[in-house]
DNA sequence: CCGGACGTTGACTGACCGTTCGATCGCGCG
DNA sequence: CGCGCGATCGAACGGTCAGTCAACGTCCGG
């Protein structure tokens, strides 16, 4: 029985589908140049019942980065849990971002452009250093096991494997970058590759 | 003289207060949030004034970007002209970008939040692109030269590169690392450090 | 069949802000 | 000294939106 109080069915649907919503309309123009109307229309819905769900245009950004954050955070702390060596882990990580980009490119352009780089989340900026601190500890894990070279600093370190991955990332966001199946599994390649081994030419070993 | 047709003195050093007010202002609160009024108080003239140097709130922001990077741009061409090894103009080329920010806080902030995602200035999209191929033919050269691997992308590697560096001024610009004398001399090395020879341990040689 | 709770609507408002424009200032020249 | 012109001012305008609210439909329990 679906009594009054419990919230759930037409209603829970309704907030999803205003989420999802807001995703394709910021992803399209921009959270500042989105209009409360646009994020109606473009739910089917008229824009007075945003605020029934929502307080703000503001908390609907918010809740955007809040729960799909969260998610991304989840599995990031999975890869850094699992045994594998470290650089394995770097690999899973770099592989949730990439693959994020494929199943929700919307969602990454969202985060990608108003997000990380904001004020306005000043709040969120805890969950976002969540995200490096889970860099961070993987490469002081491969310090520590040998693999990974312990003359870097990590913290520093961290901040150049996540700024790699975000840029290839943008590339695609803005249209820069070609983006077919081919291309995305080359940068994982490329960007793992250059991060691992660097640019440079080994010593001839054998 | 100082006849009709020409514009300098003291109306050219308005035009450039209001400009550097502008970056100050916008580097604060962000393109989107800062009033006209805003940055009129902020370089001292009416905000009507504005209006006698540009057309508009837009063309101010496009002015900063074009005229400084475009100076950036310069520099970046005249490392790769010169005739070092490609590793060391690497490293020319992310000194530039690093002490940009220890010279003008604010302009990097701008630059980095406001112009680097925006579809806003999609015309100047070639300009930024430019950056990207300096670094990229500095790669090639250096593959060509023995020095680089010949395995790597050199197009989504010169992403990764530029990544990883702007991650680091994005850093600084959001306050969430340190950014002292020595921190930048650190990011320094550790970035031309993690992109030469990579984070995991080389094989024994010697 | 009634009542009320909740989802939903969309006209309205109040403020904000980019932009305009006619008035004023002040410098340099004749 | 006064004319002219570019620089400067700031009040007013017009359009745009985020957010409000009173009314309406609908569904369900009693």
């Amino acid at each position: 029985m679906r009594t009054s109080g419990d919230r759930q069915g037409g209603a829970e649907e309704t907030r999803k589908r205003i989420l999802d919503a807001a995703v394709r309309v910021f992803a399209r123009r921009g959270f500042h140049t989105s209009r409360v109307g646009d994020i109606a229309e473009e739910a089917g819905v008229a824009h007075g019942l945003l605020y029934h769900y929502f307080t703000s245009k503001d908390e609907v950004l918010e809740t955007v980065f809040r729960e799909n954050w969260g998610e991304l955070l989840q599995r990031f702390t999975a890869v850094e849990a699992s045994d594998e060596p470290a650089d394995e882990k770097l690999l899973g990580l770099v592989k949730i971002l990439l693959r994020t980009w494929r199943n929700d490119p919307d969602l990454v352009t969202v985060m990608v452009r108003e997000v990380g780089r904001s004020a306005h989340l000043a709040a969120q900026v805890d969950d976002i250093g969540r995200g490096f601190e889970v860099i961070q500890r993987v490469i002081e894990q491969g310090q520590a096991g040998g693999i990974f070279r312990e003359t870097l600093d990590a913290r520093l370190a961290s901040w150049v494997v996540y700024g790699g991955l975000e840029e290839i990332l943008t590339g695609w966001v803005m249209g820069r970058l070609p983006d077919g199946e081919e291309e995305v599994a080359r940068a994982e390649r490329t960007i793992v590759d250059v991060l691992r081994d660097g640019l440079v030419e080994p010593p001839v070993v054998a």
